[in-house]
DNA sequence: CCGACAAGTCAGCGTTCGATGACTTGAAAG
DNA sequence: CTTTCAAGTCATCGAACGCTGACTTGTCGG
């Protein structure tokens, strides 16, 4: 491997930027602090990308791809542990969308956030939802696990910060029935 | 009136703060455009509040008072309001929790959110909640509340960017209902 | 009308920001 | 070993940042 490695550079470049936006958010990063993680002169970042706020753009374009395969009872339960139980290291401890909200001063952020929840969350559950307000019901749930992620991760309240996926089953279980009017389940393999 | 007024200057000041950093967040505000917005010279907030930093915590230590008084059965509904549908022009056009979301990179503002979120809510509807998990459920119910700001105000999702706190109603009367193990109403006078 | 004092302004400090262009250095090819 | 070219660094720009001390100006009591 040579010390000097254009493509290992430009991720170790994406790397560092992914975890300093997410962490300290868009305005509160600059240019040397990243490059400074990556260990290489603060330059580069413009030789590889343009300017700050297109490295901003590379970073939060690439966002983990969808949830696993599962039956429909179990969507929900795999949404949960996919927004809030995953392993977010890479985007300092938290998923990602709420990182990305501590940019959501600036309107691609925030555009891309609403891409992001409405293609990936809202679609697959209004699918399953019940009744003539099914856009609503699926975005009211998408709501509640962007809440729990927050409340989990930023504001580090008490009883979420330390419960488990299973802790959160039995709830997760009786708030997506109620709101998409069929049973669901809260936990994979659960059995009732 | 005098042309030259402390307090009326004093309380511009803090108005056209309130505004930036809701908006904008913290590290994206710069002293020079509050007192622009405000009309005076940036000087005055040095000389007013000692630094950026005691202003910003001046602006977000007075957060606006409690809940209306009630039914215990509409308390959720209630909470529901005051979040999403009060009028929160002063703060930006968002609850101002969802505003200082914006700054949470910053240890203090997590700090006061918590305090704020658990203080308010948290408690109020533990005491509400049966079961020997209260404190888990009144938190994922407080989730729910800060995600559907979010969803609406941030991520401008389509149906809950358009929805009215009546089209809410059922949804939250079923989701408050299902978390706290007791019925609970979703509009103030319902009947049903 | 006139000092006196507070309210408000001005010029500028030192630092850091994003960004640029000229330069140096490592490694592969001949 | 030398040439060559991309990978990486250095010096620096102009602008904006938070903040300070000296200054000006409006509004009083006398």
């Amino acid at each position: 491997m040579p010390k000097r490695d254009r493509e290992a550079t430009r991720a170790r470049l994406l790397e560092a930027a992914r975890l300093r936006f997410a962490r300290e958010g868009y305005d509160a990063t600059s240019v040397r602090d990243i490059a400074g993680d990556a260990g290489v002169d603060a330059t580069l970042i413009f030789r590889y990308f343009g300017s700050k706020k297109r490295l901003f753009d590379e970073v939060t374009a690439d966002l983990p791809a969808g949830l696993p395969d599962g039956p429909e009872e179990e969507l929900v339960a795999r949404m949960l542990r996919a927004v809030v139980f995953h392993d977010w290291t890479r985007y300092g401890g938290e998923h990602p969308l709420v990182a990305m909200l501590r940019s959501s001063a600036h309107d691609d952020a925030r555009q891309r956030i609403r891409r992001e929840v409405c293609d990936t969350y809202v679609d697959a559950l209004r699918d399953l939802a019940e009744g003539g307000d099914r856009e609503l019901r699926a975005e009211l749930l998408s709501a509640w696990l962007v809440g729990i992620g927050i409340l989990r991760s930023v504001v580090a309240t008490p009883a979420l910060a330390g419960a488990s996926a299973d802790d959160l089953a039995p709830h997760v279980e009786a708030v997506a029935s109620a709101l998409l009017g069929r049973p669901m389940r809260g936990a994979p393999g659960s059995e009732g």
